[in-house]
RNA sequence: GCCCCGGUGGUGUAGUUCGGCCAAGCAUUGUACCCUCUCGAGGUACAGACCCGGGUUCAAAUCCCGACCGGGGCACCA
């Protein structure tokens, strides 16, 4: 069986060296031995379309081909398939390469399909020059008729002669977009219709951006695909989404390149939040997300800014592992595998979400000192004043269930009694020091001059069960935190204690990872 | 419509290749208790599943057939 660790990618941003979880306490994640690899000779690669932003399921599946890619000792290609100058732009290139980088994922090679244009124009002409492909100029509504009627065209019989001369025009820009395409000469009464002479090469005269108006003849996805797969030596394809292969076995035969393995699983996808560009998108321009890095995107740069580790993607993409079957993730599962990372390295800070102003009667003024960490001394203490007769902040919803005459205790202070309630104010009084664990334990905060003001974003669910957008996706939570919140980096993340832990994104600002 | 691929507790999975060791394991979730100056972590217990119907067999989650349901494909997207 396969397993790995990787403790090395424990460590959240901005957040000093973490200390990681001792290799006994790992969980031992494994994914099923890879059908014919050989230690040494694995070629894996990461296809993705740079036209959005990368997507946690795309760092999943990154996951599973790097996991691949360290056991058997192999290698492993970056390839932008980008052969759709209208879909792809540059930031998106960026994006994939951060979130890889950030999952500590390592790539081998990188190359963009613009990259071999030439040496797949040589494939195209080929198949033209075999009479296994040809020029058709039927509009596309037309073809998809007679693919469906399983009527073959009249330009199906023209001479390889008359191909090759719109071939030539295509590629010298004699013709406009839709004009000529080439297309397999496959089988028009095949069952499966995608083997019914599909398309091959297409014009668009659009600028790429990396190339930009250098090439108007761009390849079809499964041509481009099979033949990059064979310039890049490429031993196991693994990818997420699934879909027909009939075509790709049947071109990887016209052009007498090798067979290659092909574990196909089925998307990552997590509930009440979409993956697909379709869904997203009109969220980002309807303004109901911040962006594409709001914390309740499924992007990587949302869910990083949300306080999602990476090591948690990883550990949580092994523990899942891959199938065929369809399934949508309850985030709790993700949660659970980056609470469990957080919470030996978040330090402790007291935050009161809605608060009361309670004043406690006959308190002694107190300079107390809390650790940061209930276990982890390294994290050191806190001093914080509280003067005679205090007035704290505490959460209003603990006021709200107590009634007057009850006993609790302000966490690392002192017991006190409720005396009276009214509208955002309380009254206490000062019950003794004594630790009783059957006390109510609540966090506060004085209400001095040194405490911080703090909006807490709390992310939730996109879309509702039913498929509607939740109108309450992001609550936003007003409260104060203790003064030592003043000392936080951006990108840190900690505990408040009996809230949640919480990514700072900027000051006074924060965002609730989870409970 | 046609063609692929799947269906194990609320969620995610293990087991299905070579039927018996599975009166179904693990994680998550929920509940209770223990522990702990957190509603976090850790510990214990309990709750909860083999899509349905036939068939083969001494024996089926596992093999066969048929429904039903779900996903994908049938683009001049990838």
């Amino acid at each position: 069986m396969l397993e790995e660790r990787y403790p090395e990618a424990l460590e959240a941003e901005g957040q000093k060296k973490v200390e990681r979880k001792k290799v006994e306490e790992t969980r031992e994640e494994q994914l099923p031995p890879l059908q014919g690899a050989v230690e040494g000779k694995v070629v894996l690669r990461l296809p993705p379309e740079p036209s959005g932003f990368m997507t946690i399921g795309h760092a999943m599946a990154g996951v599973i081909n790097d996991t691949y890619k360290r056991f058997y000792k192999g290698e492993l290609w970056l390839r932008f398939e980008d052969t759709n100058p209208k879909k792809v732009k540059k930031v998106y290139y960026d994006s994939f390469r951060d979130g890889y980088k950030w999952m500590g994922i390592h790539w081998e090679h990188e190359k963009s399909v613009t990259a071999d244009m030439e040496v797949l124009y040589g494939y195209a002409r080929r198949l033209i020059e075999q009479g296994q492909a040809y020029a058709c100029a039927c509009p596309a509504d037309r073809v998809k008729k007679l693919r469906f009627d399983g009527v073959p065209c009249e330009h199906r019989e023209q001479s390889v002669a008359r191909n090759l001369e719109v071939w030539e025009g295509m590629l010298s820009r004699k013709f406009k977009e839709g004009e000529w395409v080439i297309r397999l000469k496959g089988d028009m009464s095949n069952l499966d219709l995608s083997l019914r002479d599909p398309n091959l090469m297409r014009v668009i005269d659009y600028p790429h951006p990396l190339v930009g108006d250098q090439y108007v003849v761009w390849p079809i996805y499964d041509l481009e695909n099979v033949v990059e797969d064979h310039i890049c030596g490429v031993t196991h394809v693994l990818r997420s989404s699934e879909f027909h292969l009939a075509l790709q076995i049947k071109l990887r035969e016209l052009l007498g390149l090798p067979e290659v393995f092909v574990e196909q699983f089925s998307r990552f996808n997590f509930k009440g939040t979409p993956v697909s560009k379709r869904l997203l998108r009109p969220l980002v321009e309807e303004k109901m997300v911040t962006g594409w890095d709001d914390p309740r995107m499924p992007t990587i740069e949302g869910v990083r800014r949300r306080g999602i580790l990476a090591e948690a993607i990883r550990q949580f993409t092994l523990l899942v592992g891959y199938t065929k079957t369809e399934h949508t993730f309850d985030w709790s599962l993700l949660f659970a595998v980056n609470r469990k990372l957080l919470d030996p390295i978040s330090r402790r800070l007291f935050f009161v979400p809605d608060p009361v102003r309670m004043r406690v009667k006959g308190s002694p003024a107190r300079a107390v000192s809390i650790p940061f960490h209930p276990t982890q001394e390294k994290f050191g203490k806190r001093h914080i004043p509280v003067a005679a007769d205090a007035t704290l902040l505490v959460p209003s919803s603990d006021v709200t269930a107590m009634k007057p005459g009850d006993l609790f205790r302000l966490m690392d202070l002192y017991n006190a009694r409720l005396v009276s309630k009214g509208e955002g104010v309380a009254e206490a009084e000062f019950a003794g020091d004594e630790l009783r664990y059957d006390l109510k334990k609540l966090q506060w905060v004085p209400d001095d001059s040194e405490k911080k003001a703090v909006e807490v974003l709390e992310p939730h669910e996109l879309y509702k069960e039913d498929g509607s957008v939740n109108p309450d996706s992001l609550v936003v939570r007003n409260g104060f935190a203790e003064a030592s919140l003043g000392t936080l980096q951006a990108g840190e993340i900690v505990q408040f204690p009996r809230y949640g832990f919480v990514r700072v994104d900027a000051p006074g600002k924060c965002i609730l990872t989870h409970p």
